[in-house]
DNA sequence: ATGAAAGCGCTAACAC
DNA sequence: GTGTTAGCGCTTTCAT
């Protein structure tokens, strides 16, 4: 039998730490009534009297007492907890980081607490985003937002198999399950591309992993780009560098000595643009003269870089909103599209001078 | 009477969407033991045979099961979630944005996690912090980590009377009661003033809100560090600006229209730092030549500025480690004792040149 | 080593 | 309008 309740705090022992933390019982004692009518009074039932509930309430108020929502969820199953999952690569031990990422979490935060929502937020190993399930399977969560697909589409589909209330943030991919949100990512490879293409640039590297949907989506607006303009894409031109900093520096580095002869590149994060413009400095190269930069996402410092970034800014303070919109829809048991909203390219001195 | 518990779902509707979650119950008939013995397999008791122990653990997990994480917090009355809660200003309607709190979180949620607690993300009114404590009163969470003190300092203290398990970023202040982690204000203040002096520069502004606790004591090592030099600090050179940026940018246009005779500046975030470069540069000062300027938290991107940004470091990797640390003493009942880590001076271009 | 049963704090159907 | 009571899904004491 588990251990009894405890007795009333009692203050004859003036040392009392934590005194049991107050419960629906003692006010109910409190007040002289029953436990009922505390959470009839409580909770607004309208079956009861106008008084009591007055003097209920401003008793329990006076007395900071707050239900336990354990014992709420439990009785009236239901919770309003919302997961948000940020995968991060194990390997590299690359934590929850890119500022870009970040912002996204805090866009969700506001629109789930706009919305009622509670948000729980943890990482997990991007090569296990099935692991996110977790919350949902115990119960601590009713709903799953992921920020990023990372190289496990089909861990995402499954999910979705599952039935699982889910939104991934990233790309819209053929035949995919489950619902994302996301910046049109072909639009963006595209409108940077032309971009560069127009201000005369014609040998046009693309930097980014294209195992990830939301890059080899924007590769697909490049090679559009570039076909449009009756050029084709150099495969020799198009580096799979990670997103990470330090990884990436070395992809670069090797890359701008292999090959000498880009006069622009198209940048999958605004991280690896500066680090491409670092880079290309150290080996003499002059940006925007030489080298043309796009970089992606328009992170809020973009526009004071050296030199100000041209980038392709993406929609955060809606995604939130989006998001949460997605998954509130799914959670109610409908059937929720995935949404793919514009995206924009604001020009700045990274791609300014002529060639 | 609530609703009696379903039948276990049958299977001869095909279209039954949502099976009521499996429970213990399921499992101890499906494995056919009671449910005290499943409970005890789960959770590795050891007074139980080692085989059924495996038998159960195995159909549970080819079931997909997992407990109710509500069900046995009630029972047990334990529970591993931590409440991290960002300040808002409610008035402009800025949300959790500042790249810098944006990173602490990160940082705190790894630490977490690694600790194996949950992370209940959420914001506050910054005029009400007090409310954050409602996450306690709720039982939702059992420790609580504010991001940072704005003006409320009073309603902290009287937090920390409740003896709620309380971390707050921010700098330590006289005879405060609540326990703080943070970094050395007074020195990074103190640090990036005689960086400016000794470079040559003789008027030295200060733009920052010395409300804030942090930012009052960074005005405290900048006054030190000008009395060190045998200078006394202008009131007239400063500048309580807030952090938000569009707000700021009116009040820095303000003040250097208004004072054309300052060589240097030391800001208290380097979003603040660049958008001084802006308006001066928009007025036609140059930077560093005419007016140096160092920034505060030295971002990710602060290396990457135009120009560079001479900055004072923040411990963000190691702020996340020190408040869990902190709050976990406090949850087993120990007194955390208040903790100020060394922060670094980044020297970069943008006090490079000589007066 | 296992089962029966009580009860964590709360809500709601039912009786009055 | 209010009290009585059963039970949400789980853990653990006690009995076997």
């Amino acid at each position: 039998m588990p251990r009894s309740k405890q007795p009333p705090a009692t203050d004859s022992t003036s040392s009392s730490p934590d005194p049991r933390r107050l419960q629906m019982d003692d006010i109910a004692r409190l007040a002289g009534v029953s436990t009922a009518t505390v959470s009839r009074a409580l909770n607004g039932s309208k079956l009861i009297n106008e008084e009591t509930r007055k003097r209920i309430v401003e008793l329990a108020r006076s007395l900071n007492y707050t239900v336990n929502v354990a014992a709420r969820n439990l009785r009236i199953q239901e919770n309003r907890t919302v997961a948000v999952v940020v995968p991060y690569d194990a390997k590299s031990r690359q934590h929850i980081s890119d500022p870009f990422f970040l912002s996204i979490v805090g866009s969700i935060a506001d629109a789930l607490t706009d919305r009622g929502y509670d948000m729980l937020l943890s990482r997990v190993d991007a090569e296990r985003l099935d692991l996110a399930a977790g919350w949902l399977d115990s119960g601590k969560a009713i709903g799953l937002i992921l920020i990023g697909q990372w190289r496990h589409h089909d861990q995402l589909n499954e999910m979705a198999m599952r039935k699982l209330p889910l939104v991934v943030w990233g790309g819209e991919m053929p035949q995919q399950l489950y619902c994302s949100v996301g910046g049109d990512n072909q639009l963006g490879g595209a409108l940077a591309t032309r971009h560069l293409l127009q201000s005369g640039r014609r040998r046009v590297a693309f930097v980014g992993d294209a195992k990830l949907p939301e890059v080899w989506l924007r590769q697909q607006g490049y090679a559009l780009a570039l076909k449009e303009a009756g050029l084709k894409a150099d495969p020799e031109l198009e580096l799979a560098a990670p997103f990470e900093p330090s990884a990436a520096t070395e992809f670069l580095r090797e890359f701008c000595a292999l090959h000498q002869d880009f006069d622009a590149a198209l940048c999958c994060s605004d991280v690896l643009a500066l680090l491409m413009i670092q880079v290309l400095r150290a080996q003499g190269r002059r940006v925007p003269e030489d080298v043309a930069i796009v970089g992606y996402d328009d992170m809020p410092l973009a526009a004071y870089c050296d030199p100000p970034l041209t980038t392709v800014h993406q929609p955060v303070a809606e995604a939130g909103v989006q998001m949460v919109e997605a998954l509130v829809a799914q959670m109610s048991g409908d059937r929720a599209l995935s949404r793919t909203m514009p995206v924009y390219l604001y020009q700045r001195k990274s791609t300014l001078a002529g060639a």
